[in-house]
DNA sequence: TTATTTCTGTAGTCATCACTACAAAATCAT
DNA sequence: ATGATTTTGTAGTGATGACTACAGAAATAA
């Protein structure tokens, strides 16, 4: 077997990092969920992160692999997945109100920036970062696929009407979802955001 | 009284400009629209109006002040404001609706940029242009209170619910609408987004 | 100690950014 | 014609973009 994988922790040939890693990349994270992809520069990052580009380079690579990670970074860092509702929730019905109410929570969180890094950080964006931006959408689709295998399975439940058309509903939650990530950045409140995810219950079709 | 304004058609002193002004414009804003006003560069944009940078700046000031004619421009040329619809149609519900749908076919037209460009133009960008990253946040919050405007009066003319909240209500409509920008960027196609339009009157309250 | 490995700081690379200086060209007024 | 006015093309400006070369520093391994 190669023995080519570094050793995450443990490694200690050579000069020791002189920052922390994680500290660094959160500090990364936070630049990049606040101004986008691309509107943040190698500048911006080494001054937050308190580091030289040398070490911002030996560290990350570049700026496109730095983002992976930060990526990376936050979908870790978020503790609830859309599954994560579906499954603790006896009703799916309940799961989807828990599950808007936790986004609008976390869109308005104070600790990071507002609204949702994936929907935001590559709206504009030239043509040169298009693999990026094309990756964030993916992940965007995705999402919006997991949430109609939801709705799918809450029909086969017999949770919602037989002839709910789950794509479509996906859709217009995702819709409402996306935009509450624009309201958040344009200063709308927490309390506001929650009253909109209790009012897009009403989608929520009845049963009988 | 004083003759500073310059003539807009008719003023004939000096080399006449060698391109079409509203032609140059609307390619600009096709620009704007799609890559967002600072991933839009100056290059760009000469390549793409035909003219050169000194033609630009002799024209337009300067890039914030080109950005400003392309909003200008970008609002006039919508035929369709959310009075038109309220004030042509004899119950709020219907208007509602009809504005959801006009939304839709806008946001996937095949002859310019999807999406609404004072939603997607200044998501991503440095604080050295927060003026105008401001300036449509503001376009936008006075889009979502006009909304609610029109559903207050809607309450008053009894046809919703006393009890109804318009703020909330305007603010659900308004998410679902900067949503749909979204969408439509990644590739959501107008079939879905009228579905979308259509299941969101599901929100519209029940008289009675 | 000496060698090896890895990181850091400085100072640079070249490309692109918004923008401009300037002279020639094209029109009108006289 | 001549001059006044405005636009045009060319060729720049300085600032900033991502990124790197390289020498020295800091650790381990022998």
């Amino acid at each position: 077997m190669d023995n080519d994988t570094r050793s995450t922790t443990t490694n200690k040939r050579g000069r020791p990092l002189a920052f922390d890693r994680d500290t660094a990349l959160a500090q990364a994270k936070h630049l990049f969920w606040e101004l986008g992809y691309e509107a943040t520069s190698i500048n911006d990052l080494t001054q937050a992160m308190g580091i030289s580009p040398s070490s911002l380079y030996g560290a990350f690579g570049n700026k496109a692999n730095l983002f992976q990670e930060v990526l990376q970074n936050y979908k870790d860092s978020n503790p609830y997945s859309i599954s994560d509702f579906f499954e603790s929730h006896s009703d799916y019905r309940s799961a989807m109100a828990a599950y808007l109410q936790h986004i609008a929570m976390q869109l308005t969180q104070p600790d990071h920036p507002l609204g949702c890094m994936v929907t935001s950080a590559t709206i504009n964006c030239k043509p040169a970062s298009n693999e990026i931006a094309e990756q964030l959408m993916q992940q965007r689709t995705q999402q919006r696929t997991i949430l109609q295998h939801k709705i799918e399975k809450a029909i086969a439940a017999q949770q919602l009407p037989a002839k709910t058309n789950a794509g479509q509903l996906a859709n217009t939650y995702s819709a409402l979802i996306h935009g509450m990530t624009i309201l958040a950045r344009d200063g709308v409140t927490q309390d506001e955001l929650l009253q909109i995810s209790a009012t897009a219950m009403q989608l929520w079709p009845q049963t009988g």
